[in-house]
DNA sequence: CAATTTAGTTATACATCATACCTATTATGA
DNA sequence: TCATAATAGGTATGATGTATAACTAAATTG
């Protein structure tokens, strides 16, 4: 006698049990809400996130050049080009030649730049105060002591 | 009389000082090295992260429905459907119309879905406790307390 | 000075993610 | 009852993100 059918209602919640054991499904979820806000924030300067990144880092550290950027972006070089397109087309930023040696260029912020970055990096700074207004300065600085525990660093 | 021309030297190393005040650049380079980690422990199953979450929610709720499971793993149901049609193709899962609405399907795993699931989710078990081998029970839990604060659950 | 390396770029491929729109079916309400 | 709306799944498409190979121009090395 064949075993009976298999019942195939559908579960009215879906439980996520055996994934909530992982931390790094926490961190993708987390993240996932904090981009989210962040992408949201970043729309009225008409920057992204990749832009973002590459400005503030551009302007903290003016005159590197794109090999540096890539690789402080963790990024390949062939995909920071065109992020550094925009950033020049927008004049945010100047490619300008390194004299001393030809091929590269360092990166050099406008003064639009400057100031574009000084209120993303204010706006931002406001969207992670909401965004995380429950965690008291301990438990983010214990945060931010783990995480960068778990990148190496 | 002009202004002496800026220095353009390329700094010796590159500083993120701006942006490591922002948590959230803390939780996208750790998840960086979390989600390198799992795809190579997912490899040799031959699942990327998308695949094996939705076969892990699949054998934990199985008959639930497309909508169900995009809803659950927080993408939209376009992209689902090729994810879904990987896991059918590979026999891991199967579509069970339903028999009170036609128009949905119940998702159930495979007998090999099932043994598959099992073996990934043991394979990134050690792959966490592995990567994660600094961190003491304590901050684990107190970490992933946080990250779910973020998000709101 | 030939051979190698490096900086930036182009082309390309693939994965991810969002939106608009289509069909078949089910639910709703005049 | 029947026209309308809503829902489940799917197709098509575009924007974005990421990785690799290969090219040029310039610098370095032996």
């Amino acid at each position: 006698m064949p075993a009976p059918e298999q019942d195939i209602e559908q579960p009215t919640r879906v439980s996520d049990e055996t994934l909530r054991r992982f931390l790094g499904y926490h961190m993708k979820r987390a993240f996932n809400v904090v981009q989210a806000d962040l992408t949201a924030t970043l729309k009225p300067f008409d920057l992204r996130m990749l832009t973002y990144t590459a400005l503030v880092l551009i302007c903290d550290n003016p005159g590197l050049s794109q090999t540096q950027l890539a690789a402080a972006m963790d990024i390949e070089r062939p995909n920071l080009v065109v992020i550094i397109d925009e950033l020049e087309r927008r004049e945010l930023i100047n490619r300008t030649r390194v004299p001393t040696d030809r091929r590269a260029y360092a990166l050099i912020p406008t003064l639009a730049g400057k100031r574009l970055c000084e209120q993303a990096v204010a706006a931002v700074q406001a969207h992670e105060a909401k965004l995380f207004v429950g965690l008291d300065d301990d438990m983010r600085a214990a945060m931010i002591e783990t995480l960068s525990k778990v990148r190496g660093t």
